[in-house]
DNA sequence: CGGTTGACCAAGT
DNA sequence: GACTTGGCCAACC
């Protein structure tokens, strides 16, 4: 299994209402490639089948999104995530950890 | 196989 | 605040 499908298992573990941030994506896989990660999902294979939107950046930051921030910020609202000044909020109550 | 590129991070200036 | 630096590592060329 390669790197790449284990970030799609782990995302799409992650239960609705909540997000993750690359880094803790990244440990939870056993690797310290955070930066890889983004690279992975820009270049992803199923923009449509892996809920991308629910991966930030660990200040709380919204990062980018393939199909743009706007629809991220959409997103991730209808999910009842607040988000203000491209910031989360709420960060720690809606990050998910991996077990 | 080496070099470059990132949807990154943390610490420093 | 904004910017730089050094580090990280998979995917790509």
């Amino acid at each position: 299994m390669k790197l790449l499908d284990k970030i799609y298992e782990k995302l799409k573990e992650v239960p609705r209402g909540k997000i993750v941030t690359y880094k803790i994506l990244a440990e939870s896989i056993g690797t310290k490639a955070y930066r890889a990660v983004g690279n992975i999902m820009n270049k992803n294979k199923y923009p449509n089948k892996i809920p991308c939107y629910k991966v930030v950046n660990s200040d709380c930051s919204l990062g980018c999104y393939k199909l743009g921030k706007r629809e991220k910020i959409k997103r991730l609202r209808k999910e009842g995530i607040k988000i203000k000044n491209n910031k989360i909020l709420n960060f720690e109550k809606v990050l998910y950890e991996f077990k």
